[in-house]
DNA sequence: CAAGCGTGGGA
DNA sequence: TTCCCAAGCTT
């Protein structure tokens, strides 16, 4: 690893704030500092892309404009808005804070990072972010950007997805922040690791801080930064039943409240491949999983959809899921964790895998 | 501390 | 198809 001196730090401070006063992105959560908006767009960006990101936080904030008006809100609603975001945790925890805040501290935040690490769903990286962008404290903001680009600058060579990592980055970082611009300093090194500085096909020669590229200057730059493989997705098949009355009511099921997909509805899911198992057989297993209980004699018609399933990759779990349409007499009693609504409802927050399933089943239904 | 937790895009 | 990547946090 590369250690550079105070006139080292400071070139390269002035030319890393000098490349971005004049290159920095007009991002929307660059209009202002407010924490509320720093906050919310760094949970947003965990693990996401910015483009993805943009229209999810205009919406969210048109429909929550302050912190207070956030904290007001049902969690139902918090999760409708995230829907198709992913790591719907983040979704909780940003509602949850909102509440510690306005309820327990009258509305003030923490200053520093310490004290924003407190709070649910911030971790080391966000809480820095808020702090030193919001709050000009000194302190690093290290995400995958990071990582990237200082392990590049200065030839670090600890697995960014070890546990020593953070340790290891944040005591190369922290004597390179300007006490001054800790905010921009951590943005300009965002902006650099998505630009420039990229995991695939940087174009480090032109980069602004070439000249404090190391691993450019020696040709190594495809060796950095050290990152360890991902485990495979691991396999699972299910099937999903289509349960309709003649008027088009389905019958929706809420996940558990926690593991994959919380609290996000769909329709009732039975684990494997049930194209050939008969109605009682599958209503049995509808009973033994979902607690949803219905005579088999009320079932007027049994139909596959479609010949093929629909696949959804998850970060640990490749899912393929087969569709079964049966459609009742008439609506059953449910229970507390399921409702009967119509089969393209609008009202609950539904995962991506549950909008791919119902694009499927429209465009092979059968009547 | 390894594993769990989403999704979309690009090569 | 398969793999990797994108502004991580929690348990």
């Amino acid at each position: 690893m590369i250690q550079w001196d105070a006139a080292t730090i400071k070139q390269f401070q002035d030319t890393l704030l000098g490349w971005y006063d004049a290159h920095g992105r007009a991002l929307p959560w660059r209009r202002d500092h407010a924490p509320y908006h720093v906050w919310l767009s760094e949970v947003m960006l965990q693990q996401t892309g910015v483009q993805t990101v943009i229209p999810y936080y205009e919406r969210w904030l048109a429909h929550w404009p302050t912190l207070t008006d956030l904290a007001a809100a049902d969690e139902a609603a918090v999760l409708k808005e995230w829907a198709g975001l992913g790591y719907y945790s983040r979704a909780r925890n940003l509602l949850k804070t909102a509440q510690i805040i306005t309820q327990e501290r009258g509305g003030q935040w923490p200053t520093t990072a310490a004290g924003l690490k407190q709070l649910p769903g911030i971790g080391d990286y966000v809480a820095g972010a808020v702090a030193s962008i919001a709050f000009g404290e000194p302190v690093p903001a290290i995400d995958g950007n990071a990582y990237r680009v200082f392990a590049r600058l200065l030839l670090i060579d600890t697995d960014i997805r070890s546990g020593a990592a953070q340790r290891v980055f944040r005591a190369a970082i922290t004597p390179l922040i300007p006490q001054d611009r800790p905010g921009d300093f951590n943005q300009a090194v965002m902006d650099l690791g998505s630009s420039y500085m990229t995991a695939k096909h940087p174009d480090s020669a032109h980069s602004p801080v070439a000249a404090f590229d190391a691993a450019y200057q020696q040709g190594v730059t495809d060796q950095y930064p050290v990152k360890s493989a991902k485990k495979k997705p691991v396999a699972k098949t299910y099937t999903a039943l289509v349960l309709t009355t003649p008027d088009g009511q389905a019958v929706w099921q809420q996940r558990p409240s926690r593991g994959l997909l919380a609290s996000l509805w769909t329709w009732p899911l039975l684990t494997g491949d049930q194209r050939a198992a008969t109605v009682p057989e599958l209503l049995t297993q509808l009973a033994a999983a979902h607690a949803i209980t219905m005579a088999s004699a009320a079932v007027l018609r049994d139909q596959s959809v479609g010949a093929g399933s629909v696949t959804h990759v998850f970060t640990h779990q490749h899912w393929t899921v087969y569709l079964r349409h049966l459609t009742l007499a008439a609506p059953t009693a449910l229970p507390a964790n399921a409702r009967w609504l119509p089969l393209a409802q609008q009202t609950l927050a539904e995962p991506t895998l549950q909008r791919k399933m119902a694009a499927y089943y429209n465009k092979n239904k059968t009547d």
